[in-house]
DNA sequence: ACTTTTAAGTGACAATGTCACTTAACGTCT
DNA sequence: AGACGTTAAGTGACATTGTCACTTAAAAGT
């Protein structure tokens, strides 16, 4: 079956639940599809399923009193859903908003599914605990980037990440401050200097990387 | 026995997984004492058991390449390791470091003991998920305080929490500016300014607090 | 072709971080 | 008790980043 392909493809940690365990996560689970653009739960949301994005993107974020927004990560193909897992199991309130930053395809478990395949599945643990050390990981490694790293680097590293000498990037700097917690000012005077140096070209809504070996040598300390 | 109820009151949730589940963590674990100051995991680090924290206090921090330091959290009694238990399930390096602040005293699961005792405790596997879903809703709050926050407030919360009119907080500039993930200088400015408004007395080693209602005043917003 | 909306630029200033020091307080060793 | 080494804290100059109150410019809508 196609789907099924899929999803072993995305989660390999999932092919041992299925075959070897008799976990039927697709007989269990409905594949749901969200339109870009919704918020999938935010502060205070109770939450119902065991989330495993298929196809798109969400992005996870902080917002503060005054407006300001940090992006936490994003979920794409392949990833679930922790924040989510873990109000499942702590029912604890989220501390962070979600929303989908294209059309989304995933599988919804139920919870009560959830927990019988946490019971009966070795594989679907390890794939549940696996997305869990990850996400931990990541996040431990944005707060010593925020703390320590610099704002040129970090810009840089997004650019190089996020597009190439024939790959515009499509974004607004009002975006990329969220992505990066800084404010949209800092990062249009910081790009402007990049423009200046010959590095990026600027215009609305667009940068184009012009000169991909300076950007990386500012990455390599 | 003594320690069984010690164990069941830190660890509420391990009441039942002991009593109904028919685990006895008592027999497959070993208590063990860690001197103050002591390494528990750096980076690279490979782990093989699963810690609960009966007495005593771990510090979780990374370190920045210049040398600076941010503490990432702190395992107290009734806390259990997540990091360690991540990578006990998906063998991913430790992006940071764990130091005991004082003498520790825990309880060590080996891994197969930890795997069974998930495969059949449902309130086992609810005891090690909360502390996960606990230790990442707080390192996304650390997230939001870092880039939001200023600094004069996050100050103003710790002395709060660690310290009160009557019992001066010890502690050093230095040891600040890493629980805060700043520079001391910046600190020693921040408390010198709460000296002059007299809201504190400085001296070696300790700050006391001479005006609370001040203090708290600059947390309400 | 006009308004409206959204994106980006600007300058002044405040907050925080960095650097290269100096000064002060505390142990400890004759 | 006085000298010495160590650790804690202070200092001023400067760089980086964040904030505010705008202006300018580009795209979208009518």
């Amino acid at each position: 079956m196609e789907l099924t392909n899929t999803i072993l493809h995305l989660f390999p940690k999932l092919n041992e639940a299925i075959s070897k365990d008799g976990i039927n996560i697709l007989k269990h689970s409905q594949q749901i599809t969200i339109p870009e653009g919704t918020t999938i739960f935010h502060q205070g949301d109770q939450c119902l399923n065991y989330l495993l994005v298929i196809a798109g993107s969400v992005k996870v974020f902080t917002r503060a009193e005054n407006g300001r927004e940090i992006v936490l990560y994003h979920i794409s193909s392949g990833g679930s859903c922790v924040l989510t897992t873990s109000c499942l199991i702590s029912s604890e309130d989220y501390p962070a908003e979600g929303v989908t930053e294209t059309d989304v395809v995933a599988l919804a478990i139920p919870k009560p599914i959830f927990e019988q395949y946490m019971a009966e599945s070795k594989a679907f643990r390890k794939q549940v605990f696996h997305s869990y050390g990850d996400r931990l990981i990541k996040l431990i490694t944005l707060v010593e980037e925020i703390s320590f790293a610099k704002l040129d680097i970090r810009l840089a590293k997004y650019l190089l990440e996020n597009g190439s000498v024939n790959t515009p990037i499509r974004t607004t700097h009002q975006a990329l401050a969220t992505e990066l917690g800084s404010a949209r000012e800092v990062i249009s005077r910081q790009l402007k200097e990049f423009e200046n140096k010959g590095w990026v070209l600027l215009s609305r809504g667009k940068i184009e990387i012009t000169n991909h070996d300076a950007l990386a040598n500012l990455l390599a300390h």
